[in-house]
DNA sequence: CGGTCCTTTGACACAGGTCAAGTAATGTGG
DNA sequence: CCACATTACTTGACCTGTGTCAAAGGACCG
């Protein structure tokens, strides 16, 4: 028992949903965004035809959350698949006593609640305003019965997916508090890479605790890490929702691989 | 830095590979193993069609490693796609200096060296003698293409693989050396009894060091862990590479969930 | 402007790592 | 079948990185 509990934030109240019937700004290509995909994996992403688009259009729904609203619970039917176009989520797994083990933070382009389980093998919860492509589950299987290139694309991502969680796997089981806190920026900073953004300024919409439980550390220690990572001049804190990295190189080497 | 370096292992040759032309017992149902996948799945996964199948087998090798040999490295060209049909495999990954993250352990119908980066994001070694089904990745991937129940399959598989990697992240992020150890201990055994074997004598084909660095752990830690639990009456060691679980209830409430 | 929550910092404790024997299991040559 | 070497495992003594507990800023908000 090396942490904590968050049993009392654990209880969220199941968050509010506003589903928005139109389409905004991105219709589609954010749903199997090609070339955030593709950025990300260097992968043989073949775009979907016009026609397997619109299919998809049709069993979609737009939804948005408030900052802090649970989008499903670990455990609950898995009815659901989502797509990430504005926003930050956490994912994360708990033990009985509260214990929390976040196992990803997700982007626009990111995709969650896939299992072919029927329950969801982990809780998301929404970190800033987001919002979301959703398809029904049952809704989607029928067209991947029918479209293998969306199932091509669903098993590329998949795989990437596999392969992170690896990474963090090496991460947990192997590294020290202070390359745990660098590979964490380093992995940060080439998200934003990947979706256009500056390298520089990486912005933090998690809490410290976040941190923490993805890191498999205490706030604490991610707060003292912070603090000597600045002092040794690696990074600087503008705020405590942003890091510039003043020494990229130096980071990578903390990050121990 | 906290445990010591695996680099002199870590350096390990090539594996002597012994390429056995034609097939033994099982054909091809361990390839894409309907049975247990679904066992360990209820997982919707409908069997090939025969004219796939032959299709599967014309690009099919068989291989055969002794204890100890490496199937591949850790960044080496990814050429093949594996399933074990007989033996014990660990995949892991390296930092650097030595420290080591054992990813998993596999056993017969377990497949590896799927990945659509053209290099293996970790290294792979026998750890019995073990017998295995390869697939070249090219092959592969060109059936693929025109086999969507293939596909369909993978997807399927890695999904399950991703499942597990998030409660080995809860694990290493999270759990007490005791509950590492019990909750390592309860997945062997659902393991062997999905493969049809008794529940209970468990075999521990990998070595103190492996179980440590599956774990996060050092191997004196597991060795202590191992006492402690045999102490308390949950299990017994009639030899190094056994245990047998006399209170599984207890252990699983060692296991912490 | 007082309250609440999050972050930072400090003092201290402890789980698990490190170092070092000691012991048992396995293999090898004579 | 037995010295002997080799390797893996266990156990003990001690140490350290990170967790725990506590308190003091700071930011935000009604």
């Amino acid at each position: 028992m090396t942490s904590r509990n968050h049993a009392a934030e654990a209880t969220s109240a199941a968050g509010r949903l506003s589903v928005v019937a139109r389409a905004e700004r991105h219709p589609l290509h954010l749903v199997y965004p090609c070339d955030i995909c593709a950025a990300r994996a260097q992968s043989s992403c073949a775009p979907l035809d016009p026609a397997e688009q619109a299919r998809l259009a049709a069993i979609m729904s737009r939804v948005k959350f408030e900052p802090g609203r649970s989008i499903f619970d670990e455990g609950a039917p898995a009815e659901g698949v989502y797509t990430v176009t504005a926003g930050a989520v956490k994912v994360f797994k708990l033990l009985a006593d509260g214990r929390r083990q976040v196992t990803g933070f997700l982007f626009p382009g990111d995709f969650l609640g896939l299992t072919h389980d029927d329950r969801y093998a982990y809780g998301a919860e929404v970190m800033t305003a987001t919002s979301l492509c959703r398809f029904p589950r049952r809704g989607l299987e029928a067209l991947l019965a029918e479209m293998p290139a969306l199932e091509h694309r669903l098993l590329d991502m998949a795989s990437h997916e596999l392969a992170a969680a690896q990474d963090q796997m090496l991460l947990l089981g192997r590294k020290s508090a202070r390359e745990r806190l660098a590979s964490f920026l380093l992995m940060l900073s080439e998200g934003q890479a990947r979706r256009g953004e500056e390298r520089s300024p990486v912005s933090l919409p998690m809490s410290r605790a976040d941190i923490a439980d993805y890191l498999g550390l205490t706030s604490e220690t991610v707060s003292r890490t912070f603090t000597q990572l600045k002092t040794q001049g690696l990074l600087q804190l503008p705020g405590e929702k942003e890091v510039s990295l003043v020494r990229p190189d130096a980071l990578r080497s903390a990050a121990g691989a």
